[in-house]
RNA sequence: GCCGGAGUGGCGGAAUCGGCAGACGCGACGGAUUCAAAAUCCGUUUCCCGCAAGGGAGUGUGGGUUCGAGUCCCACCUCCGGUACCA
């Protein structure tokens, strides 16, 4: 810093410190802030960066600015992670604390066609209020990294990396994605092997160019998928599996049904299992690791295939529990299935044609609303059962859903509760092959009320081939599994619940993909050199409200019907004038924020989307373990989150709301990336932590309707306690927690408390409120509090009268100590994330200095811990002290050390408990031993009287906490 | 239904490893200051009995372990979040 800071702020009315001045204290140390770069973050490559400090790299999840401005639950992440930046700046670490924009995707989109402005300035001036409000803050961002999704710089990149993953395939013998040139090669030299959908080798030789174009593209980690999707007519466009809720859009609630479409998917499933396992590496909250866990739903069964009678075709289900295919007495298809197709082509029952119709109509709200009831009709098809020789009906109902395993399963009613349900309604045969315990015999059927779902012993399944009789559920897995695949009928299979990630939409506004279309029909990758390809701007972005598909960039005619030259297709795929059709589907909101971690780091690189460099300083720094197989995991013993650590974010902070979808799919990139070779870390964050919600309060009457804030006061009867009463009516109401809503006007505006008390006291407030994981309801009330604390230590420091610094000579001994203990409190509390009991420990300190007065040193070491929480404030107090240490900026000072020996009182005053009650207390020096404790106990008049005549039988001395005596 | 989390004064919350329950803040009450008020400062504030000294009860409910439980174990109740026919 070679400028010299300001004098301190000039206070044209006051001494005092309020609103008033603490906004002129805010504003005027904002922008000295800003003019000398305090808050620039040196990386890798910059001049004067010191490799030689630890780093720490801070991350928020970034806002998707709207039009209404910046919420109150924004604030309260970012100010946490603020307050640890700012703490770990000034013990010596070099942080990455950036910011920036989530910009593409839906709710910008819906917002421009509403205003009928273009969403290019909506969500400009969204971000530039955005800014402006985090900046009335005071966070510390090195804003010179920012940047917003669609920024045609960044989301180059973001196309970029798409084309990573259409250039790689993924080799599950390797479990992990390697270049599509590797494969061609792989394939031509016979070092790899193909296999089709029934794991059958594919004769690469015997294959046309087109057959072999086929084979590759369909093994692309981004690859043009025909399947069944999620399509939202309100919204005109299709949605990810995860964005889909209930069968409503995520977003807006709207209805979605199912149709097949052809759409860019990602070949996700394919890291399914690295997924799960890794989420062993990394320490993120319990909650969120079982989500994802259960996302990805692993279940290990077997596949099976049971014949179809008269037919060449088999059924192919998947089971957990092949240990009872003995008692599977019918099959079931869902409707979607095309076995159901067939026989409703071949002209088979009209009852047939009419379920599957409705079902395939119903949207899957409804399909769940009547979930109680099973419905379900036979196809009039039947297959065989391979274990006993049966023939079974083959029935199709809703209950089997089309999406998960092949849409059709064997039905075992005796031990699995749906297919019980299904055949006690349509009287179907239900046959017991699990007992409870070994030798026991099997139950009448008939009496049963619910199926035997449990593990046990296997009864009557034996034929010529196999016998599972007597074996425990597990043993009989494992035995029937080897028959199955002796005997070429099944063999064992690991599932997952997770599919395909569709990443098409038929919307405007999204980063337009880098592929184009020959006449042919087949897909040509835009060069890497011809990135990015840029939005068209379009007049009309308008979606296409319809039961098919439109997207609006089919509009921008010029653009999207070109050559491939023009489009930027390497000349050596395609010939310059070759004529091509460009992609006119979008990627989703979800793709800019899969990588902004990574951009940060290196924001303005030109050559890659970041350097390996500086990627390596701020994503693995000194930590050692990068690797997917070593280390203990966090809740493991063992594990030492200082060396323990997979690498990424060391801290990244947000919402649980995004618990599946943006951390499921940033992780899935990252890998990708990993296996590329392009970043040095299998995770992209190594610590995650949700802030909790910060909600409000509102009133319900009796009969539980609610009532605005506004409509209520509150009264304070004679005892103290407090009523709620309806102003109209009269009528007590009871407070609740809800969530704001414009309808409860319970909504808080920052900027309106920001006016009322100053950002340093919104800071604090918000910190103090409680937990930062907890949900906690705003109190305007409250604030008064922390506000006060400021206002006492501004009173400490300066004189109210005059302005001038008022300060003791000398240090009072007790407030000393008090210093001490608030800087280890403070320090230690920030690490834990503490803050509402840093905060108390802060106005604890200040409670004792106020009327005994501090030394200038005092002072300022306070003032440093203060620093984080309330940056503005401590940076007025550090000028009024003339920079201590000719530090320009508190900003940049160090934290102050403190002495462990005077955390402790020279004596102790320690509680005496007998039979576990407090009887007494007894003054000893600090340190005293066990029986100087135990003689003092034994020889307090308190004591000897309480005890009486009763003998001590045992005393139990906790030393510098307690004694307890047990008598009797 | 299943998974995760939480129940502590009038309110938000604290108690980090089983050791003084209620830190800190709000509100309320009392006092000082003031012509008065605001602001500020000092004090009281879990509940019950008591003039007091003191005693009793107490961390959602019921049991248990322990010298000692808000904290550990078992059963249950309520609330919040997630998820939902995944074979």
């Amino acid at each position: 810093m070679t400028t010299p800071a300001d004098s301190t702020t000039e206070t044209s009315s006051g001494h005092r410190y309020d609103a008033a001045l603490a906004n002129r204290i805010e504003c005027h140390w904002q922008s000295a802030w800003e003019r000398d770069e305090v808050d620039r973050t040196l990386g890798p490559g910059d001049p004067g960066f010191d490799h030689t400090r630890p780093k720490f790299y801070c991350l928020d999840m970034f806002p998707y600015p709207s039009g209404a401005g910046l919420h109150v639950g924004h604030p309260e992440g970012y100010t946490a992670t603020d307050i640890i930046s700012r703490h770990r700046r000034m013990s010596g670490y070099n942080v990455l604390h950036p910011m920036g924009f989530d910009a593409f995707g839906l709710p910008a989109e819906q917002y421009a066609v509403q205003t009928g402005v273009h969403p290019r300035e909506t969500t400009v001036s969204a971000i530039d209020n955005f800014r402006r409000q985090l900046k009335r803050f005071g966070f510390s961002y090195d804003w010179s990294r920012e940047f917003a999704t669609i920024d045609p710089d960044y989301y180059r990149w973001t196309q970029w990396i798409w084309l990573k993953a259409y250039d790689s395939w993924f080799d599950s013998g390797l479990q992990k994605a390697r270049p599509i040139a590797e494969l061609v090669e792989g394939l031509d030299s016979g070092s790899i092997d193909i296999e089709d959908e029934d794991g059958d080798r594919i004769d690469w030789s015997s294959l046309d160019a087109a057959g072999r174009r086929r084979e590759i593209d369909g093994r692309r980690l981004a690859y043009l998928g025909e399947q069944t999707v999620n399509w939202c007519p309100r919204l005109g466009t299709v949605l990810a599996n995860e964005e889909v809720i209930d069968g409503r859009s995520e977003r807006g609630g709207h209805p979605v049904v199912r149709k097949p479409l052809r759409q860019w998917m990602f070949r996700i499933t394919d890291y399914a299992q690295r997924l799960l396992d890794d989420l062993q590496l990394i320490d993120w909250p319990e909650s969120t690791r079982t989500q994802q866990r259960e996302w990805i739903g692993r279940s290990e069964g077997a596949s099976i295939r049971f014949p179809i009678v008269d037919s060449d075709e088999s059924l192919e289900v998947f089971t957990t529990r092949p240990d009872t295919i003995f008692g599977a007495t019918y099959m079931v298809v869902a409707p979607e299935h095309p076995l159901v197709d067939a026989v409703v082509a071949g002209g088979g029952d009209p009852a047939l044609a009419t379920y599957v119709a409705e079902a395939r109509n119903r949207a899957d709200v409804d399909r769940m609303a009547d979930s109680r009831e099973k419905t379900g009709v036979p196809t009039g098809r039947f297959a065989i059962n391979p274990a006993t020789g049966e023939r079974i009906p083959i029935w199709t109902a809703d209950y089997v859903l089309a999406g998960y395993g092949t849409g059709a399963i064997m039905a075992v009613p005796a031990h699995d509760q749906r297919d019980f349900e299904f055949a006690r309604r349509f009287d179907l045969p239900v046959r017991q092959v699990v007992v409870e315990t070994r030798h026991e015999a099997g139950t009448p059927v008939a009496d049963w009320t619910e199926a035997v779902v449990g593990s046990g012993f296997a009864i009557d399944s034996a034929n010529e081939g196999v016998s599972l009789d007597g074996l425990s559920t597990e043993e009989a897995k494992t035995t029937i599994v080897a028959w199955l695949e002796s005997s070429r009928i099944g063999r064992g299979k690991v599932n997952f619940k997770l599919r395909d990630w569709l990443f098409s939409r038929q919307r405007y506004w999204g980063e337009p993909f880098p592929i184009v279309f020959d006449e042919e029909g087949n897909h040509h990758p835009v060069s890497e050199k011809a990135l990015p390809v840029v939005l068209p701007d379009l007049e009309d972005y308008e979606p296409v409200e319809s039961e098919e598909p439109t997207p609006p960039l089919g509009k921008a005619v010029e653009w999207v019907f070109t050559t491939a030259g023009e489009a930027g297709v390497d000349p050596e795929v395609l010939p310059a004038d070759t004529p091509v059709r460009r992609e006119i589907n979008t990627m989703p909101g979800w793709a800019g924020s899969c990588w902004y971690h990574l951009r940060y780091i290196d924001p303005t690189n030109e050559e890659r989307l970041v350097s390996r460099e500086a990627e390596r300083y701020w994503m693995l720094s000194d930590r050692k373990s990068a690797k997917s197989d070593g280390p203990p995991t966090p809740g493991e013993e063992g594990f030492d989150p200082e060396r323990h650590h997979v690498g990424g974010v060391d801290l990244y902070v947000g919402g649980s709301e995004h618990a599946v979808l943006h951390l499921l799919y940033a992780r899935f990139w990252h890998k990708i990336l990993f296996d590329r070779g392009e970043v040095s870390t299998p995770e992209p964050v190594g610590k995650l932590f949700h802030q909790g919600m910060i909600t409000s309060f509102a009133y319900r009457r009796g009969d539980g309707s609610l009532v605005p804030i506004d409509e209520v006061e509150t009264v304070t009867d004679e005892s103290g306690d407090e009523r709620n009463v309806e102003i109209a009516t009269g009528e007590t109401v009871e407070r609740i927690v809800a969530k704001m809503s414009k309808s409860l006007r319970n909504v808080i505006n920052p900027d309106d408390v920001i006016a009322d008390y100053g950002a340093d006291t919104f800071r604090l407030y918000e910190m103090a409120m409680g937990p930062l994981e907890a949900s906690k309801p705003w109190n305007t009330r409250d604030i008064v509090g922390v506000h006060r604390f400021l206002q006492r230590y501004w009173r400490i420091a300066i004189d109210e009268e005059d302005g001038s610094l008022s300060l003791r000579e000398e240090p009072d001994e007790a407030v000393e100590r008090e210093l001490h203990r608030a800087v280890a409190k403070v320090g230690d509390d920030i690490d834990r994330l503490a803050f509402n009991t840093a905060i108390a420990a802060m106005i604890e300190f200040v409670n004792a200095a106020t009327g005994v007065g501090v030394t200038a040193d005092q002072l300022d070491r306070f003032n440093r811990i203060l620093a984080p929480f309330a940056p503005h404030v401590a940076e007025e107090i550090h000028h009024r002290l003339g920079c201590p240490g000719g530090v320009p900026y508190v900003t940049l000072a160090a934290w102050p050390s403190h002495d462990p020996a005077m955390l402790e009182d020279d004596t102790i005053e320690v509680p005496v408990q007998v039979l576990g009650k407090v009887r007494s207390r007894i003054t000893v020096p600090a340190g005293s031993d066990n029986s100087t404790l135990e003689a003092a106990a034994l020889e307090d008049p308190r004591i000897i009287e309480v005890v009486g005549d009763r003998t001590v039988r045992k005393v139990i001395v906790v030393p510098g906490k307690l004694v307890n005596l047990v008598v009797g």
